[in-house]
RNA sequence: GUGGGUGUAGCUCAGGUGGUUAGAGCGCAGGAUUGUGGCUCCUGAGGCCGUGGGUUCAAAUCCCAUCACUCACCCCA
């Protein structure tokens, strides 16, 4: 076989895929039980929309869009971050109408052209939140804190909150200059010398070691700060200690997205190699009026999915096995036993039971053993001597115990087994 | 885009310095037990040895290229 799932792409299988659902299930009902609300977007969006939205100097933008011609010609690019389409969405259904502010919650894919390793695809999962239509520190720390309590949900530990505030449109430029001129100054690494010019902030990002000295002593944000800003990002800081959620300042932390501005974060983990951001997000209050729309500030991020299963496999709860089935059919005789047994299969699944029997007419013997490699808690033997009697035969799998029964009394005395233990 | 490692059966892996029909364990299918699972034994199916080219009388093995996987850089989720 010469056909196989795209580079960076996979497959996700039965047992795994179970997985998938039931964290993905979990997570929703935290989000509802907080009043946040699903949004579907599509999962291509026109060029323009990432192009300003996420900034054209981005490396998301430069060099990793899976960007094509539709057949009008149309420029199309699969997304590939969440924030962006929300807004769109937002601005386009005036959703600004409706009472304020809105809290989006969202799941699927994210499609990105980048090296495959350890935690990070081509096609990734997220999910994430988006509260829009308002830009006070509550909605900050609300949004940070469910990141966390999902974390704490699912019982993951060894994480570390990161927190900056990159400043609004008033202060940064300001401090941006004084940085600019502060690395101009020095000696830093030659891809540093282009991004001083083109995106300094991201200088700070910088994890190379003739860097790391000048990072130190580098004009900190944090003192350029305006005194909204600087108000702002205190308050931020005592609703999260007032909910005992400890984290690090991290004037180093610039994200790689232009529409953020104050509020910045992210949280990571030592447990999953070089891709350890686990959950990103922040403020961004100009990006609906960027687009287009009104002064729409809002508040989200974006969580990998990969990368929490990963971590969940690290946290041993996930569990790879097949939930067992109730019951499987044994069929051992003709069409017609067949048939009468089509009717009971119906019959104990619409009793509310999972079910399946014998689809490939096997021996008595090689249905047992399928039965037990696929694990089920109870098998029922069906026969020709048992359909003449009106019977079939009830076997329990765990305890190696066999009853014959009538078949109208098959559903309750599976129940009575079940809750007999 | 850059660098390192790895590609043999569904899975995990053997196959010294090239040498006939490429092996094992597990798994899968069937049987021993003509109507009963787990243990045991027997049998069977399943391989363009990642792909293409080269060296050679002869290549899974040596050389080159390419693709994929993987780890890391860049960057992010």
């Amino acid at each position: 076989m010469n056909l196989k799932a795209p580079r960076g792409t996979r497959d996700i299988l039965p047992p795994a895929s179970e997985v998938w659902n039931k964290v993905e299930s979990k997570i929703k009902e935290i989000y509802r039980q907080r009043n946040f609300w699903e949004i579907r977007t599509p999962l291509f969006e026109e060029t323009d929309l990432f192009v300003r939205g996420v900034g054209g100097t981005t490396d998301i933008v430069e060099k990793e869009m899976y960007t094509f011609n539709d057949k009008g010609g149309r420029s199309i690019t699969l997304r590939p971050e969440g924030t962006a389409p929300v807004v769109r969405s937002y601005i386009e259904h005036k959703l600004h109408g409706e009472p304020q502010p809105f809290k989006f919650y969202y799941f699927g894919p994210m499609f990105r052209y980048e090296r495959p390793q350890a935690g990070r695809y081509r096609q990734h999962y997220q999910t994430g939140v988006e509260v829009i239509g308002g830009d006070t520190p509550l909605i900050d720390a609300e949004v940070i804190s469910l990141g966390i309590d999902i974390l704490k949900e699912f019982s993951i530990k060894g994480w570390v909150l990161h927190l900056n505030s990159i400043g609004c449109r008033e202060c940064r430029p300001g401090y941006i200059e004084e940085l600019k001129s502060y690395f101009k100054k020095e000696t830093v690494c030659k891809e540093c010398s282009q991004r001083i010019d083109r995106n300094p902030l991201r200088v700070l990002d910088c994890k190379s070691e003739e860097c790391a000295d000048l990072k130190e002593r580098s004009p900190s944000i944090i003192d350029y700060l305006c005194p909204d800003c600087s108000l702002h990002f205190s308050q931020v800081q005592e609703l999260l200690t007032s909910r005992e959620i400890s984290f690090t300042i991290d004037p180093t932390l610039v994200r790689g997205l232009d529409y953020y501005s104050r509020t910045a974060f992210e949280i990571k983990t030592r447990e999953l190699g070089a891709q350890d951001t686990i959950i990103g997000g922040g403020r961004y209050d100009g990006l609906a009026e960027i687009l287009g729309g009104p002064n729409a500030p809002g508040m989200g991020f974006g969580m990998g999915l990969d990368r929490f299963l990963l971590m969940l496999e690290k946290n041993s709860f996930a569990n790879y096995k097949n939930t067992p089935l109730d019951i499987f059919l044994v069929t051992i005789g003709d069409e017609n036993v067949q048939k009468e047994s089509w009717k009971i299969l119906n019959m104990v699944r619409k009793a509310g039971f999972s079910a399946d029997m014998d689809l490939l007419v096997r021996s008595p013997k090689n249905q047992m053993k399928f039965a037990n490699r696929i694990g089920t808690r109870f098998t029922v033997i069906i026969g020709e001597d048992e359909l003449a009697k009106g019977v079939v035969q009830l076997k329990d799998m765990e305890k190696g115990t066999q009853n014959e029964v009538n078949i109208e009394e098959l559903i309750s005395n599976i129940e009575a087994n079940y809750r007999g233990g």
